[in-house]
DNA sequence: ACCTGAACACCGTTCAAGT
DNA sequence: ACCTGAACACCGTTCAAGT
Protein backbone atom coordinates (compact mmCIF):
# COMPACT_ATOMS: atom_id res chain seq x y z
CA UNK A 1 0.00 0.00 0.00
CA UNK A 2 0.90 3.34 -0.28
CA UNK A 3 2.12 3.77 -3.45
CA UNK A 4 4.67 5.82 -4.53
CA UNK A 5 2.28 6.94 -7.37
CA UNK A 6 -0.92 8.35 -6.38
CA UNK A 7 -2.50 7.14 -9.51
CA UNK A 8 -5.55 9.46 -9.63
CA UNK A 9 -4.35 12.59 -7.59
CA UNK A 10 -5.83 14.87 -9.34
CA UNK A 11 -9.42 13.65 -9.14
CA UNK A 12 -8.39 13.07 -5.47
CA UNK A 13 -7.45 16.79 -5.13
CA UNK A 14 -10.48 18.21 -6.79
CA UNK A 15 -12.93 16.20 -4.42
CA UNK A 16 -11.14 16.95 -1.21
CA UNK A 17 -11.32 20.56 -2.44
CA UNK A 18 -14.92 20.22 -3.10
CA UNK A 19 -15.51 18.66 0.45
CA UNK A 20 -13.78 21.54 1.97
CA UNK A 21 -14.74 24.41 -0.20
CA UNK A 22 -17.36 26.98 2.77
CA UNK A 23 -15.09 25.96 5.28
CA UNK A 24 -13.05 29.13 5.60
CA UNK A 25 -9.98 29.28 3.45
CA UNK A 26 -8.40 26.40 1.62
CA UNK A 27 -4.72 25.52 1.62
CA UNK A 28 -3.27 23.30 -0.96
CA UNK A 29 -0.86 21.98 1.93
CA UNK A 30 -3.95 20.57 3.62
CA UNK A 31 -5.46 19.08 0.83
CA UNK A 32 -1.94 17.36 -0.12
CA UNK A 33 -1.82 16.49 3.60
CA UNK A 34 -5.70 14.67 3.95
CA UNK A 35 -4.61 12.59 0.94
CA UNK A 36 -1.06 11.79 2.48
CA UNK A 37 1.06 12.80 -0.70
CA UNK A 38 3.54 15.42 -0.57
CA UNK A 39 2.75 19.46 -0.52
CA UNK A 40 4.89 19.58 -3.41
CA UNK A 41 2.62 16.64 -5.77
CA UNK A 42 -0.72 18.81 -6.62
CA UNK A 43 1.85 20.63 -8.88
CA UNK A 44 2.19 17.96 -11.50
CA UNK A 45 -1.55 18.22 -11.95
CA UNK A 46 -2.27 21.74 -11.71
CA UNK A 47 -0.69 25.03 -12.01
CA UNK A 48 -1.33 26.54 -8.89
CA UNK A 49 -4.13 27.20 -6.31
CA UNK A 50 -6.43 29.23 -9.33
CA UNK A 51 -6.11 26.86 -11.34
CA UNK A 52 -7.40 24.33 -9.06
CA UNK A 53 -10.14 25.95 -8.41
CA UNK A 54 -10.77 26.76 -11.41
CA UNK A 55 -11.12 23.07 -12.64
CA UNK A 56 -13.13 22.86 -9.65
CA UNK A 57 -15.28 25.98 -10.80
CA UNK A 58 -15.71 24.04 -14.44
CA UNK A 59 -16.61 20.83 -12.69
CA UNK A 60 -19.57 22.89 -11.19
CA UNK A 61 -20.96 24.09 -14.85
CA UNK A 62 -20.90 20.70 -16.12
CA UNK A 63 -22.55 19.01 -12.76
CA UNK A 64 -25.01 22.20 -12.84
CA UNK A 65 -25.22 21.78 -16.95
CA UNK A 66 -25.95 18.14 -16.63
CA UNK A 67 -28.64 18.61 -13.77
CA UNK A 68 -30.56 21.53 -15.10
CA UNK A 69 -30.45 19.26 -18.64
CA UNK A 70 -32.19 16.59 -16.67
CA UNK A 71 -34.76 18.88 -14.93
CA UNK A 72 -35.70 20.65 -18.26
CA UNK A 73 -36.73 17.54 -19.87
CA UNK A 74 -39.87 16.66 -19.90
CA UNK A 75 -43.83 18.74 -19.61
CA UNK A 76 -45.37 21.78 -20.79
CA UNK A 77 -43.40 25.17 -20.70
CA UNK A 78 -44.52 25.97 -16.82
CA UNK A 79 -43.74 22.66 -15.50
CA UNK A 80 -40.29 22.77 -17.38
CA UNK A 81 -39.12 25.65 -16.15
CA UNK A 82 -40.58 25.02 -12.09
CA UNK A 83 -38.39 21.93 -12.76
CA UNK A 84 -35.37 23.51 -13.85
CA UNK A 85 -36.27 26.43 -11.16
CA UNK A 86 -36.02 23.99 -8.57
CA UNK A 87 -33.02 22.00 -9.59
CA UNK A 88 -30.97 25.17 -10.01
CA UNK A 89 -31.98 26.77 -6.45
CA UNK A 90 -31.79 23.05 -5.48
CA UNK A 91 -27.98 22.65 -6.52
CA UNK A 92 -27.02 26.42 -5.16
CA UNK A 93 -28.34 25.12 -1.59
CA UNK A 94 -26.40 22.40 -1.20
CA UNK A 95 -23.57 23.31 -2.98
CA UNK A 96 -23.69 27.06 -2.07
CA UNK A 97 -19.85 27.74 -1.73
CA UNK A 98 -19.51 25.81 -5.45
CA UNK A 99 -21.66 28.10 -7.10
CA UNK A 100 -20.16 31.02 -5.15
CA UNK A 101 -16.54 30.09 -6.92
CA UNK A 102 -18.18 29.54 -9.97
CA UNK A 103 -19.72 32.74 -10.33
CA UNK A 104 -16.78 34.69 -8.27
CA UNK A 105 -13.72 36.61 -10.06
CA UNK A 106 -14.28 37.99 -13.43
CA UNK A 107 -11.14 37.01 -14.40
CA UNK A 108 -12.91 33.99 -16.46
CA UNK A 109 -11.00 31.70 -17.89
CA UNK A 110 -12.34 30.63 -22.43
CA UNK A 111 -12.37 27.31 -20.65
CA UNK A 112 -14.49 28.39 -17.82
CA UNK A 113 -16.77 30.77 -20.33
CA UNK A 114 -17.80 27.60 -22.47
CA UNK A 115 -18.70 25.64 -19.44
CA UNK A 116 -20.83 28.10 -18.11
CA UNK A 117 -22.33 28.56 -22.03
CA UNK A 118 -22.79 24.80 -21.87
CA UNK A 119 -24.41 24.92 -18.83
CA UNK A 120 -26.86 27.51 -20.02
CA UNK A 121 -27.92 25.89 -23.07
CA UNK A 122 -30.44 23.79 -21.43
CA UNK A 123 -32.62 26.83 -20.04
CA UNK A 124 -31.65 28.83 -23.74
CA UNK A 125 -33.40 25.90 -25.50
CA UNK A 126 -36.32 25.46 -23.18
CA UNK A 127 -36.92 29.65 -23.81
CA UNK A 128 -36.48 29.38 -27.91
CA UNK A 129 -39.26 26.10 -27.42
CA UNK A 130 -41.57 28.42 -25.81
CA UNK A 131 -41.07 30.92 -27.74
CA UNK A 132 -41.70 28.72 -31.22
CA UNK A 133 -45.09 27.42 -29.31
CA UNK A 134 -46.04 30.88 -28.61
CA UNK A 135 -46.00 30.92 -24.82
CA UNK A 136 -43.17 33.65 -24.77
CA UNK A 137 -43.01 36.62 -26.25
CA UNK A 138 -41.19 36.78 -29.87
CA UNK A 139 -37.29 38.19 -29.22
CA UNK A 140 -34.17 37.63 -29.80
CA UNK A 141 -34.14 34.56 -27.69
CA UNK A 142 -30.20 34.51 -25.95
CA UNK A 143 -31.92 38.13 -25.05
CA UNK A 144 -35.31 36.56 -22.94
CA UNK A 145 -33.33 33.79 -21.63
CA UNK A 146 -31.31 36.72 -20.10
CA UNK A 147 -34.51 37.80 -18.16
CA UNK A 148 -35.25 34.59 -17.23
CA UNK A 149 -32.40 33.06 -16.25
CA UNK A 150 -31.37 36.00 -14.09
CA UNK A 151 -34.55 35.80 -11.98
CA UNK A 152 -33.76 32.34 -11.31
CA UNK A 153 -30.05 32.94 -10.71
CA UNK A 154 -31.10 35.65 -8.45
CA UNK A 155 -32.99 33.02 -6.48
CA UNK A 156 -30.80 30.46 -6.50
CA UNK A 157 -28.05 32.49 -5.39
CA UNK A 158 -29.63 33.94 -2.48
CA UNK A 159 -30.84 30.84 -1.14
CA UNK A 160 -27.29 29.44 -1.84
CA UNK A 161 -26.16 32.37 0.65
CA UNK A 162 -27.91 31.86 3.16
CA UNK A 163 -29.95 35.06 2.42
CA UNK A 164 -33.44 33.68 1.42
CA UNK A 165 -35.36 30.15 2.14
CA UNK A 166 -36.36 29.71 -1.00
CA UNK A 167 -38.97 26.79 -0.54
CA UNK A 168 -40.70 25.21 -3.30
CA UNK A 169 -43.61 27.31 -2.99
CA UNK A 170 -41.40 30.38 -3.38
CA UNK A 171 -39.80 29.11 -6.17
CA UNK A 172 -43.04 28.03 -7.92
CA UNK A 173 -44.39 31.58 -7.26
CA UNK A 174 -41.31 33.10 -9.10
CA UNK A 175 -41.76 30.52 -12.12
CA UNK A 176 -45.39 31.44 -12.19
CA UNK A 177 -44.93 35.33 -12.10
CA UNK A 178 -41.98 34.85 -14.37
CA UNK A 179 -44.35 33.13 -16.84
CA UNK A 180 -47.25 35.55 -16.86
CA UNK A 181 -44.07 38.22 -17.54
CA UNK A 182 -42.96 36.42 -20.64
CA UNK A 183 -46.39 35.91 -21.98
CA UNK A 184 -47.05 37.24 -25.83
CA UNK A 185 -50.04 39.80 -25.47
CA UNK B 1 4.64 64.38 9.86
CA UNK B 2 4.23 60.29 9.96
CA UNK B 3 2.31 60.81 13.25
CA UNK B 4 2.95 57.86 15.73
CA UNK B 5 -0.90 57.69 16.03
CA UNK B 6 -2.43 57.43 12.55
CA UNK B 7 -5.75 59.17 13.72
CA UNK B 8 -8.09 57.45 11.45
CA UNK B 9 -6.67 53.87 10.71
CA UNK B 10 -10.00 52.24 10.87
CA UNK B 11 -11.41 54.36 7.71
CA UNK B 12 -8.25 54.25 6.01
CA UNK B 13 -7.79 50.15 6.13
CA UNK B 14 -11.38 50.01 4.89
CA UNK B 15 -10.73 52.55 2.03
CA UNK B 16 -7.41 50.57 1.01
CA UNK B 17 -9.09 47.16 1.57
CA UNK B 18 -12.06 47.95 -0.86
CA UNK B 19 -9.57 49.48 -3.69
CA UNK B 20 -7.91 46.15 -3.56
CA UNK B 21 -10.39 43.97 -3.38
CA UNK B 22 -11.18 41.79 -6.49
CA UNK B 23 -7.27 42.25 -7.66
CA UNK B 24 -6.36 38.86 -6.31
CA UNK B 25 -6.34 38.01 -2.43
CA UNK B 26 -6.04 40.43 -0.05
CA UNK B 27 -3.62 40.59 2.86
CA UNK B 28 -3.45 42.70 5.90
CA UNK B 29 0.01 43.18 5.93
CA UNK B 30 -0.04 45.01 2.52
CA UNK B 31 -2.98 47.06 3.82
CA UNK B 32 -0.97 47.87 6.48
CA UNK B 33 2.08 48.86 4.35
CA UNK B 34 0.40 51.30 1.88
CA UNK B 35 -1.25 52.81 4.67
CA UNK B 36 2.10 52.74 6.67
CA UNK B 37 1.95 51.49 9.67
CA UNK B 38 3.15 48.38 11.38
CA UNK B 39 2.08 44.78 10.69
CA UNK B 40 0.33 44.80 14.14
CA UNK B 41 -1.27 47.70 13.71
CA UNK B 42 -4.80 46.96 12.29
CA UNK B 43 -5.51 44.45 15.48
CA UNK B 44 -6.62 47.49 17.47
CA UNK B 45 -9.38 48.46 14.99
CA UNK B 46 -9.81 44.63 13.86
CA UNK B 47 -10.28 41.25 15.70
CA UNK B 48 -8.41 39.67 12.31
CA UNK B 49 -8.83 39.67 8.77
CA UNK B 50 -12.36 38.27 8.48
CA UNK B 51 -13.67 40.93 11.08
CA UNK B 52 -11.93 43.13 8.65
CA UNK B 53 -13.65 41.89 5.63
CA UNK B 54 -17.09 41.31 7.46
CA UNK B 55 -16.89 45.47 7.77
CA UNK B 56 -16.57 46.29 4.36
CA UNK B 57 -19.69 44.26 3.65
CA UNK B 58 -21.13 45.84 6.16
CA UNK B 59 -20.18 48.99 4.72
CA UNK B 60 -21.17 47.41 1.46
CA UNK B 61 -24.96 47.24 2.47
CA UNK B 62 -25.30 50.23 3.94
CA UNK B 63 -24.34 52.07 0.78
CA UNK B 64 -25.92 49.84 -1.53
CA UNK B 65 -29.11 50.73 0.65
CA UNK B 66 -28.80 54.50 0.24
CA UNK B 67 -28.40 54.22 -3.14
CA UNK B 68 -31.45 51.86 -3.26
CA UNK B 69 -33.39 54.17 -1.44
CA UNK B 70 -32.09 57.61 -3.53
CA UNK B 71 -33.52 55.86 -6.74
CA UNK B 72 -36.83 54.19 -5.53
CA UNK B 73 -37.86 57.75 -4.19
CA UNK B 74 -39.94 59.00 -7.38
CA UNK B 75 -42.02 58.06 -9.94
CA UNK B 76 -44.70 55.80 -10.84
CA UNK B 77 -44.46 51.86 -9.56
CA UNK B 78 -42.72 50.71 -13.05
CA UNK B 79 -40.00 53.91 -13.11
CA UNK B 80 -39.18 53.45 -9.30
CA UNK B 81 -38.94 49.99 -9.75
CA UNK B 82 -36.78 50.60 -12.77
CA UNK B 83 -34.78 53.64 -10.92
CA UNK B 84 -33.76 50.62 -8.64
CA UNK B 85 -32.75 47.95 -10.75
CA UNK B 86 -30.41 50.08 -13.07
CA UNK B 87 -29.32 51.68 -9.55
CA UNK B 88 -28.29 48.02 -8.29
CA UNK B 89 -27.06 47.14 -11.66
CA UNK B 90 -24.47 49.98 -11.91
CA UNK B 91 -23.77 49.13 -7.86
CA UNK B 92 -22.76 45.21 -9.26
CA UNK B 93 -20.59 46.59 -12.03
CA UNK B 94 -18.92 49.43 -10.58
CA UNK B 95 -18.57 47.79 -6.97
CA UNK B 96 -18.30 43.91 -8.00
CA UNK B 97 -15.84 42.31 -5.54
CA UNK B 98 -17.51 44.19 -2.74
CA UNK B 99 -21.25 42.67 -4.00
CA UNK B 100 -19.17 39.04 -3.96
CA UNK B 101 -18.15 39.88 -0.78
CA UNK B 102 -21.46 40.99 0.73
CA UNK B 103 -23.05 38.22 -0.81
CA UNK B 104 -21.06 35.36 0.05
CA UNK B 105 -20.01 33.33 3.38
CA UNK B 106 -23.34 31.95 4.80
CA UNK B 107 -21.20 32.80 8.01
CA UNK B 108 -23.64 36.00 8.37
CA UNK B 109 -23.22 37.81 11.49
CA UNK B 110 -26.12 39.61 13.03
CA UNK B 111 -24.90 42.99 12.30
CA UNK B 112 -24.55 41.82 8.92
CA UNK B 113 -27.85 40.11 8.44
CA UNK B 114 -29.03 43.39 10.18
CA UNK B 115 -27.26 45.54 7.20
CA UNK B 116 -28.44 43.69 4.52
CA UNK B 117 -32.22 43.81 5.61
CA UNK B 118 -31.56 47.69 6.09
CA UNK B 119 -30.34 47.64 2.74
CA UNK B 120 -33.93 46.01 1.29
CA UNK B 121 -36.39 48.40 2.90
CA UNK B 122 -36.60 50.44 -0.11
CA UNK B 123 -37.52 47.62 -2.36
CA UNK B 124 -40.06 46.01 0.32
CA UNK B 125 -41.46 49.15 0.92
CA UNK B 126 -41.81 49.97 -2.98
CA UNK B 127 -43.81 46.37 -3.26
CA UNK B 128 -46.17 47.37 -0.41
CA UNK B 129 -46.73 50.59 -1.97
CA UNK B 130 -47.37 49.16 -4.94
CA UNK B 131 -49.88 46.54 -3.57
CA UNK B 132 -51.58 49.28 -1.80
CA UNK B 133 -52.05 51.20 -4.87
CA UNK B 134 -53.31 48.14 -6.68
CA UNK B 135 -50.75 47.42 -9.09
CA UNK B 136 -49.11 44.56 -7.42
CA UNK B 137 -51.01 41.36 -6.39
CA UNK B 138 -52.20 40.99 -3.51
CA UNK B 139 -50.38 39.02 -0.66
CA UNK B 140 -47.54 38.96 1.89
CA UNK B 141 -45.56 41.77 0.53
CA UNK B 142 -41.80 39.59 1.80
CA UNK B 143 -42.94 37.19 -0.17
CA UNK B 144 -43.83 39.14 -3.22
CA UNK B 145 -40.25 41.56 -2.53
CA UNK B 146 -38.41 38.48 -2.59
CA UNK B 147 -39.87 37.66 -5.91
CA UNK B 148 -39.21 41.02 -7.04
CA UNK B 149 -35.73 41.41 -5.12
CA UNK B 150 -34.18 37.92 -6.89
CA UNK B 151 -34.93 39.16 -10.82
CA UNK B 152 -33.00 42.22 -10.02
CA UNK B 153 -30.04 40.50 -8.25
CA UNK B 154 -29.89 37.98 -10.24
CA UNK B 155 -29.25 40.77 -13.11
CA UNK B 156 -26.97 42.63 -10.97
CA UNK B 157 -25.12 39.31 -9.72
CA UNK B 158 -25.14 37.83 -13.75
CA UNK B 159 -23.49 41.53 -14.68
CA UNK B 160 -20.87 42.25 -11.71
CA UNK B 161 -19.29 38.93 -12.27
CA UNK B 162 -19.09 39.59 -16.24
CA UNK B 163 -21.03 36.94 -17.07
CA UNK B 164 -23.94 39.03 -18.42
CA UNK B 165 -23.79 42.39 -19.87
CA UNK B 166 -26.57 44.16 -18.69
CA UNK B 167 -27.26 47.07 -20.40
CA UNK B 168 -30.11 49.56 -19.60
CA UNK B 169 -31.89 48.32 -22.38
CA UNK B 170 -31.98 45.09 -20.93
CA UNK B 171 -33.03 46.17 -17.10
CA UNK B 172 -35.67 48.17 -18.81
CA UNK B 173 -36.83 44.70 -20.03
CA UNK B 174 -36.42 42.30 -16.99
CA UNK B 175 -38.45 45.12 -14.99
CA UNK B 176 -41.35 45.32 -17.45
CA UNK B 177 -41.55 41.59 -17.24
CA UNK B 178 -41.27 41.60 -13.92
CA UNK B 179 -44.40 44.09 -13.69
CA UNK B 180 -46.08 42.22 -16.16
CA UNK B 181 -45.86 39.24 -14.06
CA UNK B 182 -46.51 41.12 -10.33
CA UNK B 183 -49.89 42.53 -11.80
CA UNK B 184 -53.07 41.65 -10.36
CA UNK B 185 -55.50 39.67 -12.37
C1' DA C 1 -5.18 54.42 23.96
C1' DC C 2 -2.52 53.25 20.12
C1' DC C 3 1.29 51.39 17.76
C1' DT C 4 5.86 48.60 17.04
C1' DG C 5 8.56 44.62 16.09
C1' DA C 6 9.99 39.99 17.13
C1' DA C 7 8.10 35.41 17.19
C1' DC C 8 5.37 31.46 15.69
C1' DA C 9 3.05 28.47 12.78
C1' DC C 10 1.38 28.49 8.67
C1' DC C 11 1.03 29.23 3.32
C1' DG C 12 2.06 29.03 -2.26
C1' DT C 13 5.59 28.27 -5.36
C1' DT C 14 10.02 26.67 -7.10
C1' DC C 15 13.30 23.25 -8.04
C1' DA C 16 16.92 19.82 -7.58
C1' DA C 17 16.78 15.21 -6.52
C1' DG C 18 14.87 10.71 -6.20
C1' DT C 19 12.10 6.37 -8.21
C1' DA D 1 6.12 10.44 -15.79
C1' DC D 2 5.35 11.34 -11.10
C1' DC D 3 6.57 12.49 -6.55
C1' DT D 4 9.66 14.22 -2.47
C1' DG D 5 11.64 17.58 0.52
C1' DA D 6 14.38 21.64 1.29
C1' DA D 7 14.22 26.47 0.32
C1' DC D 8 12.25 31.08 -0.24
C1' DA D 9 9.31 34.81 0.42
C1' DC D 10 5.26 35.54 2.02
C1' DC D 11 1.01 35.43 5.37
C1' DG D 12 -2.30 35.96 9.94
C1' DT D 13 -2.07 36.21 14.70
C1' DT D 14 -0.06 36.91 19.23
C1' DC D 15 2.18 39.60 22.58
C1' DA D 16 5.68 42.05 25.23
C1' DA D 17 7.37 46.46 24.87
C1' DG D 18 7.39 51.23 23.72
C1' DT D 19 5.09 56.28 23.58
Amino acid sequence: MSPYHHGNLRAALLDEAEQRLGNGELSLRELARAIGVSHGAPRRHFAGKQALLEALAEEGFIRLGRTLEAAAADGDFTARLAALARAYVHFATSHGALLDLMFAGKHRSEGLEAAADRAFAAPLALIADAQAAGEVVAGDPERVAKVAFAAVHGLAALAGAGVLEADDALIDETVERLVLGLKPR
